[in-house]
RNA sequence: GGCGGCAUAGCCAAGUGGUAAGGCAGGGGUCUGCAAAACCCCUAUUCCCCGGUUCAAAUCCGGGUGUCGCCUCCA
């Protein structure tokens, strides 16, 4: 089955087929650097990392590339606030978002450009915009006049009519039409500024992703994606102003992401009801969070809650548990037993997760694939005796498709003390002689160490809290 | 006002024509010295409401209702 995704352009779920045999060009908006990421910033850095890295399963060749938007008026204004130089607090918060992605799984683009470092190219896209007759000059700021662009709005399906219906009056404007945006904003006094053909300024919010897609990969590229708040107008005009000067279509598939909620209301930064990814995976395992946003489409809108992280974490529980008996058992079994249609079928089942993953990444479905894999290992565990091979594959195929959504399912390995080694002989040994009590006083004992004792017919079986 | 998303069990969440996946929570049972883990069974005759199309609709069409969002910086 070929993967097929939906796309924001056509509203339809389409085959994927990218231009350029097997490369795919794959371009997300990344964050404006002014504070730590929240775990609504956070998701789709989680979901396109997914969809990245499942391209790359699926033998693509994935030049990936995410941007960093160091330069903007919430920055000028942080930096303003604390006493710092602009360039230094988007380091600092360059380096915090690679922190806390990093301990989600998520991997480094292949890119990661900066407004900063990309002025001549944004310059340059403007100027030639201007010659085409898009764009225009007004008192040091330059505006892209969208109804010189015939398709504009085409990806938030409204009509330029509908638009300006809705535009806000604004005062002291220096645009034609309240439907322009800004390409270039002249410096206010004391603001960081680069020098241009219309004076000392700095780039408009849209033109930075424009400039960095065609320097970097090209005219046209396979995927564009973001956030849902952006389709309009952050992607609306990204789409006016490449297709404007390139004459081309700037991106074939557009994704957006949901958002996560809390109390049914968008998390953002503006309405002040967000949680950091920074303070979050202090008492919480990063895996978790990736887990409980993979197991919702990501196109869904998800409620975030404590409560419902912590069902997610007693799924992933449940999984990494089997896991680990699925080892404890290993140690004992010798190769007795059918393993041949166990074999097959968690052979089924990953095939079954990977036709959920073609259709359009649906995690949730996956994820559900995941949990029926479990249930049958546990049923084979049920069975007194068990074949070497069988239990590898169960191992092996759990792990592989944890892997694919870069959830660990194997839990970590670390080895017991010499003396909860000794206490756990001890108890053997009053279990042996049936001082029962004093069993469970080192049972109750080691749990207050953070150890948990299980008796099996295949030995005792231990795993940290 | 314009445009768009969503509405499925106590909670979360899949499912675009063939008779309601999966997870969490809960109840009962099995196993166990007792536990733990796990397994088995039970928990939506029904998918926001009202019409319509069809042999057949949670799914398609029409009309409502609720809710979130975009149209202003926002993932």
């Amino acid at each position: 089955m070929a993967i097929h995704l939906y796309n924001t352009l056509s509203r339809k779920k389409e085959k994927f087929i990218p231009l350029e045999g097997n490369t795919v060009k794959m371009y997300v908006c990344g964050p404006t650097v002014y504070n730590y990421i929240h775990i609504g910033n956070a998701r789709p850095a989680i979901v396109f990392d997914m969809i990245r890295q499942y391209l790359t399963y699926s033998g693509y060749d994935v030049q990936y590339m995410s941007n960093f938007t160091d330069v903007d008026d919430k920055i000028i204004r942080a930096a303003k606030e604390l006493g710092e130089e602009v360039p230094a607090l988007a380091e600092k918060f360059i380096s915090a978002y690679h922190e806390d992605t990093a301990a989600l799984g998520v991997k480094k683009a292949d890119l990661h450009p900066r407004v900063m470092d990309t002025m001549p190219e944004i310059i340059t896209f403007i100027e030639l915009l201007i010659e085409k007759g898009y764009a225009y000059e007004s008192q040091g700021d330059v505006y892209f006049h969208t109804r010189s662009f015939e398709n504009y709005g085409q990806l938030s399906t409204q009509s330029i009519e509908d638009l300006q219906a809705g535009a806000r009056i604004e005062t002291g404007d220096k645009k034609r039409d309240p439907l322009d945006f800004a390409l270039w904003k002249a410096a206010k006094p004391d603001e960081i500024s680069w020098e241009s053909p219309w004076g000392d300024g700095r780039p408009g919010w849209h033109i930075e992703c424009s400039a960095m897609v065609k320097k970097y990969l090209g005219d046209t590229i396979d995927i564009h994606a973001g956030g849902q708040d952006l389709s309009f107008p952050h992607h609306e005009n990204e789409l006016a102003q490449s297709e404007a000067l390139n004459e081309t279509k700037m991106a074939n598939y557009w994704m957006h992401n949901g958002y996560i909620q809390i109390d049914n209301e968008k998390m953002s930064k503006s309405l002040g009801n967000f949680i950091l990814v920074h303070d979050l995976i202090k008492h919480h395992k990063p895996e978790v969070i990736r887990f409980f946003i993979l197991q919702s489409h990501y196109r869904s809108p998800l409620n975030f809650s404590e409560s419902l992280l912590e069902s997610a974490k007693s799924g992933l529980d449940r999984i990494q548990t089997t896991v680990r008996n699925l080892k404890h058992r290993m140690k004992e079994s010798a190769d007795l037993g059918e393993a041949k249609p166990w074999i097959a079928l968690a052979a089924e089942k990953k095939q079954a997760f990977l036709n959920e993953m073609d259709d359009d990444f649906n995690t949730a479905n996956a994820v559900s694939v995941l949990f029926d894999l479990t249930k049958a290992a546990n049923q084979y565990l049920q069975e007194s005796h068990s074949s070497k091979l069988a239990l590898e594959t169960f191992i092996s195929t759990i792990v592989e498709l944890g892997d694919i959504l870069s959830v660990p399912m194997e839990p970590e390995e670390r080895l017991l003390d010499e003396d909860i080694e000794q206490l756990i002989e001890e108890r053997t040994a009053a279990r042996k002689s049936k001082d029962f009590a004093r069993a469970d006083e080192i049972r109750d004992q080691l749990k207050d160490m953070g150890i948990i004792l299980e008796d099996t017919p295949q030995g005792i079986r231990w795993k940290r809290e």
